[in-house]
RNA sequence: GGGCGCUUAGCUCAGUUGGUUCAGAGCACCUCGUUUACACCGAGGGGGUCGGGGGUUCGAAUCCCUCAGCGCCCA
């Protein structure tokens, strides 16, 4: 059989995810023979298509999931997507505007079988899109956060916490989107890097009952009309005089109090500020402080009310009104001046539309009680965050955490299981269903005569991240009504088989960007409902960007298509490549060129494996150099592997890869297989062959987690094997003692190879030349390298001799004197500057030795193996300055 | 404004407890090499005052102070 000399992904990929899919190696049960080993997906939106950040992702949940297999767990990487009401509702809405349906006119049923019938389309693709990576999910545990049994979860976590006394339903300021109808939560207020021009108008109020004026600064004018007090800082001397008074509001003639307040800056604008509370976070504040009174001027719509009092404003849009009301101030001659000045406006991160800070009943979740478990536990390392410097800000946001509003005004995700019976405010219950929501009802009412239809469920819908807190439970059907006891609110231990088995899982694998939406939650959740926590470890990856260090966007166009990478590249070329440049918890400034460095070590395997394969095997005496090949490869195998463990213990997953990487290119490529290769179309011995055969496979085990497929091609390649004896499911290298003289037998080879093939480098004599070389050393030491080194440095023979021979190129290694016969006429200059260049480093090496050891304080301080080092140094670099002088005499 | 972090070779980054010839890796670059597994290759090489300054120590890339530049999170 004759390969190609270039290795093909496309040929092999698609042939072992689905091989691996027959034999149903994915997928994880519970074995008490085994240890479990678990990982939850970060549940992608069903709206999005694969990018880059999900390719990082996932293939580092590949790797960890992948060698946990072969060392024998119990592996389960639990698959899923995640609804994403904002972003799906958006993308139906879109939907069916293209088809000329306005979702105002749906009923709420119809537009969910619209949104079913979209999320059945499109929702499954990124899974698909998946598994071209190579990704080990258990497809049969995928899960959704829509599902029935999610959907139920959901519902019964809200009640639960309800009836805990968790969440409560208050008057808040929300982000409100006036274009999408819906609050948004302060994280996805975005606000420009540089801020936005807008501008500061300064606006005389008069003052009661004097003819004294006032000047506030403002940037909101349309809102005037909600005022309800001016504020000044306490400290102010302009206005000291002026606290307690009272001014009159302009446009409604309105009379409200000068207040005292620390919160204003006494340097911005005319440090007088205008307070409307029920349009301003701040004001909404001070307004508490002092008590003024809620004026809501603005609908949902963003246009004035008519309680703004102004019957010309009612109906216009907020931005509209501003300009109105600039002009009309300007007729009044109360508008004294307008400064263009930067300042921070907050957008809606789906819409753009400016966020309009809105009062309005939503459903929170106290967040203070809840969550101190999950703090503590992060703070005491119970659970470890990768990189470490991440629980910094953990520590940080958890200390200030604040209460969740988790009512979004959308359909498409769970309806909040709150029941209205009157019009007043606490005229509501909370209930797992309408039946038992009435008989609730009934009970608070006092009203025997409720009937179904005098019920009214809350339009409103859940926070996506209100559900997916619960991922790492439900996935595995936490609450079931065997498993979740409602009256106690808790999992009850030894009711949920999988539960107890496979959680906590092992390591989440997500992004830094969403450790408080997702991550600090499960954890809260995790102990609200179990008392243990959902993760042991939590890797936080980087963020894919490009090489200018953008962040990879669509709308920049900055990202290639995952898929065409992997079609261009093959799979295990893209997974390389992302992780090569992707130290712990580091940005990956992905390029293009490194996948190609992935595809280049693709093919560098698929030679070697040809290499071994294309020999002509025989049964003969194994030679002595191939012996110390094969001792030396074990042990450095050995060691490597220890320093990959080690790697991977501490989630250094690129240092990883790039550990197996040198083994496999440097040592295994380039030093073993030049070892032990038989001259052309000379013969093999077939223990040499054996052995050679055994360590490819060694070494395709420790790189199948970073590239399965080509790995497991070249493992059935290498030997027939049994239906399903797959690579997939091989066992994991023991590490185990090793001989460590070996490798410093072999380091002392290496060197003195490496310096010949510099003479030869630098002498311009062929690598085909063979070259006589000559030690000035006994015999003996160098007895078991004596045959590697003829035949790796290309050698006619070694002799060894005291005597320097007249014509030749000369280096020190260890005290040792090497000589290589030159074929040529030496050229004296170039060897003596080469010697003294040496001799010079040796020189002032030694001299900072030396100026070690004379120094008192460091012989009487120094460790005494610190100071036997320093003193070997000394001795060894004088040996070596007398012998170059020597040899610099002698030419 | 508050908090956290970063600065080491042309680029991206390692460097664990202060102590091996410790200043490293990969890529890039330069030189030489192709009938011999792979040119998607091989051999060799150059390149850094460890951001600046000060301090602690026998000894500092590593600990402390300070200045400068950059990034992230929160308000």
């Amino acid at each position: 059989m004759t390969l190609s000399t270039k290795y093909d992904p496309a040929q092999v990929e698609d042939k072992w995810y689905q091989h691996w899919m027959d034999k149903g190696h994915f997928n994880a049960q519970v074995n008490p023979d085994k240890k479990p080993f678990s990982i939850v997906i970060p549940p992608p939106n069903v709206t999005g298509v694969l990018h880059m950040g999900h390719m990082l992702n996932n293939t580092i949940q590949d790797i960890l999931i992948r060698k946990a297999r072969m060392q024998g767990f119990e592996a389960c990487w639990v698959p899923g997507t995640d609804h994403a009401s904002i972003a799906t509702e958006a993308k139906v809405v879109k939907m069916l505007r293209a088809k000329g349906i306005k979702k105002s006119d749906l009923s709420r049923e119809e537009f969910m079988n619209y949104a079913w019938g979209w999320k059945e389309k499109y929702g499954g693709i990124i899974l698909e899109q998946l598994k071209k990576l190579g990704a080990s999910c258990d497809w049969e545990r995928t899960t959704f956060t829509m599902d029935k049994n999610y959907y139920s979860s959901v519902i019964k976590v809200f009640v639960d916490l309800f009836n805990k006394g968790y969440i409560y339903r208050s008057l808040r300021m929300v982000n409100w989107d006036v274009k999408a109808q819906t609050a948004v939560s302060n994280e996805e207020v975005i606000y420009k890097e540089d801020g936005e021009i807008s501008k500061l108008y300064s606006v005389k109020y008069k003052i009661e009952n004097s003819t004294e004026h006032i000047v506030i600064a403002t940037q909101r004018p349309e809102t005037i009309m909600g005022d309800s007090g001016v504020a000044v800082n306490p400290n102010d001397d302009r206005y000291k005089h002026l606290v307690g008074r009272t001014v009159i509001i302009p446009f409604v003639n309105r009379s409200v109090p000068i207040i005292a307040d620390e919160y204003v800056t006494m340097d911005f604008g005319t440090g007088c500020l205008k307070v409307t509370p029920a349009h301003d976070t701040n004001d909404y504040e001070i307004g508490l402080r002092h008590d003024l009174e809620i004026i809501d001027i603005i609908g949902l719509d963003g246009k004035l009310t008519p309680a703004c009092g102004v019957k010309k404003y009612i109906g216009m849009d907020r931005f509209e009104v501003r300009k109105q009301i600039v002009k009309d101030m300007k007729v009044m001659k109360i508008l004294v001046n307008e400064d263009k000045f930067n300042t921070r406006i907050g957008r809606s991160e789906r819409t753009n539309s400016v966020i309009e800070p809105k009062l309005s009943l939503q459903w929170f979740i106290k967040m203070k009680s809840i969550s101190k478990t999950a703090h503590n536990v992060v703070m005491d390392d119970e659970i470890t965050i990768f990189p470490p410097k991440f629980k910094n800000t953990y520590n940080y946001w958890m200390k200030n955490v604040r209460d969740w509003c988790i009512s979004r005004q959308l359909w498409w995700g769970q309806r909040i299981p709150a029941y209205y019976f009157g019009k007043g405010d606490d005229d509501y219950v909370v209930a797992l269903n309408e039946q038992e929501a009435l008989e609730l009802a009934q009970k608070k009412s006092n009203n025997q005569n409720l009937k179904p239809s005098d019920l009214h469920q809350d339009e409103d819908v859940l926070d996506t991240w209100a559900s997916s807190w619960l991922f790492p439970l439900a996935v595995f059907d936490g609450f079931n009504d065997q498993t979740f006891n409602s009256e106690i609110g808790k999992i009850l231990p030894t009711k949920n088989k999988e539960l107890d088995y496979f959680y906590p899982t092992d390591t989440l694998v997500t992004a830094p960007e969403i450790l408080f939406f997702w991550v600090a939650r499960m954890v809260i959740a995790g102990y609200e409902y179990t008392g243990k926590k959902p993760f042991n470890n939590v890797y936080l990856t980087g963020i894919v960007r490009d090489k200018q260090r953008r962040k990879m966007s669509k709308s920049l166009g900055n990202s290639p298509n995952p898929l065409d990478l992997i079609k261009k590249y093959g799979a295990d070329g893209v997974r390389t490549g992302m992780l090569l440049s992707s130290p712990a918890g580091n940005d990956l400034l992905f390029d293009e060129k490194l996948v190609v460095q992935g595809q280049k070590f693709s093919n560098k395997i698929w030679n070697a494996f040809r290499l071994i394969q294309s020999w002509d095997v025989k049964e003969l005496e194994q030679p002595s150099e191939n012996k110390l090949a094969i001792l030396w490869f074990e042990s450095n195998f050995q060691k490597v592997l220890l320093e990959l463990e080690n790697h991977f213990s501490k989630f250094r997953i690129s240092d990883a890869l790039m550990t197996a990487y040198k083994l496999i290119w440097n040592d295994f490529c380039s030093w073993y297989l030049e070892w032990i290769k038989p001259n052309y179309q000379a013969p093999i011995d077939a223990k040499t062959h054996q052995q050679t055969i055994s360590f490819l496979e060694q070494l395709i085990k420790v790189l199948h987690p970073f590239m399965p497929f080509i790995t497991e091609e070249i493992w059935h390649a290498l030997r027939k094997r049994a239906s399903g004896n797959d690579l997939i499911i091989a066992q994991w290298p023991e590490t185990e003692k090793f001989d460590k003289s070996i490798l410093t037998d072999a380091s002392f080879l290496f060197e003195i190879i490496s310096q010949i093939r510099n003479i030869r480098n630098k002498n311009q004599i062929a690598q085909k030349m063979k070259l006589i070389l000559i030690i000035n050393s006994a015999a003996i030491y160098f007895k078991t390298i004596e045959t590697s080194l003829i035949k790796i440095a290309n050698l006619e023979k070694i002799s060894f001799s005291e005597k320097k021979p007249e014509r030749s190129h000369a280096f020190v290694i260890q005290s040792k004197e090497f000589y290589i016969l030159s074929t040529k006429t030496i050229n004296n200059d170039a060897e003596r500057e080469t010697l003294q260049k040496e001799l010079n480093y040796t020189r002032g090496f030694l001299e900072t030795v030396l100026k070690k050891l004379n120094n008192e304080r460091f012989v009487k301080n120094a460790p005494p193996t610190v100071l036997e080092i320093e003193k070997k140094k000394q001795h060894d670099a004088e040996t070596k300055i007398q012998k170059l002088k020597q040899n610099i005499q002698n030419l």
